[in-house]
DNA sequence: TAATACATTATATTTATTCTAAACTGTTGA
DNA sequence: TCAACAGTTTAGAATAAATATAATGTATTA
């Protein structure tokens, strides 16, 4: 709860109105010592679990797209039924454990910069995902 | 309908059954000049328009799904509400439109290698995908 | 502190996808 | 060739994530 003021400077840096809802996101989000993934299920679930107050499916999704819009989570491009968010919007990668529906950091220094050769007229490059997908090695394999 | 009898050796091949709504979304797929990407409701679309039989979406699921199991077809790892494929089976990646929602290839040879050097005990890549998110270049920009 | 613009909420709605169970069809082997 | 079977298709129902709605509540401002 200490942290409350910061987010709330945060919140109001940003435009966004300082509510208890969106301070409540913020402790659960950015209080955590490491940057973490999640989807908005677990998210609502980890809310309940810690907090007193109840907050409603409809703030948790506008809460995590405002954050988005304001670049403080972002979105990890794959294909699962629900989306995963991501804390840490640093440069990175992700493995994706298919088997255990598990995603994994590889951290900018571990992937050599991505070169794109190829433009698209009248279109700037924002950002460039690596997605690496996995899977158990069975030494027996031919 | 020239390709029928090669599309029924294919589907032989990799023990799917021959029916004729699988021939079908053969040759929407697969008489294709270009490999191209589609949702499932554009697919349907396109097999409506230029089909005589009626086939439902639920086979429709269906049949790109075994396509996608026998590597006939793949998924474009995007978040979006739809699932995007891609007839285009060969190692390559995507530039992504978020403001016209347009996905373009980018050939493998326009993109170097990504050498991911960090790896997970017991599991081995897969798969590696990269997604490069495009937006409009302003000129006009800081 | 009143007015107002923005937020939250419960609920309904939308939409992609999956499930179901009955009817149908391709394949196999007699 | 045909019966029997396993795999397939189908319409419609079910599911679940995400979004919209509209009434109520709250932070901001002047």
């Amino acid at each position: 709860m200490a942290y409350a003021e910061q987010y709330i400077e945060k919140l109001r840096k940003s435009g966004l109105r300082p509510t208890k809802q969106r301070i409540k996101i913020c402790e659960v989000l950015f209080d955590a010592e490491n940057t973490f993934h999640f989807t908005i299920k677990e998210l609502v679930k980890i809310i309940e679990n810690q907090a007193n107050i109840k907050v409603s499916l409809a703030t948790v999704y506008n809460t995590v797209h405002a954050f988005m819009r304001k670049g403080y989570l972002k979105e990890i491009p794959l294909n699962a039924s629900q989306s995963y968010y991501d804390t840490n919007v640093t440069h990175h990668h992700h493995f994706f454990d298919e088997e255990e529906n598990r995603l994994i950091d590889i951290h900018q220094d571990d992937v050599d910069e991505v070169n794109i050769k190829r433009t698209i007229p009248g279109k700037k490059i924002k950002s460039v995902e690596v997605i690496a997908k996995i899977v158990s090695d069975n030494q027996s394999q031919k």
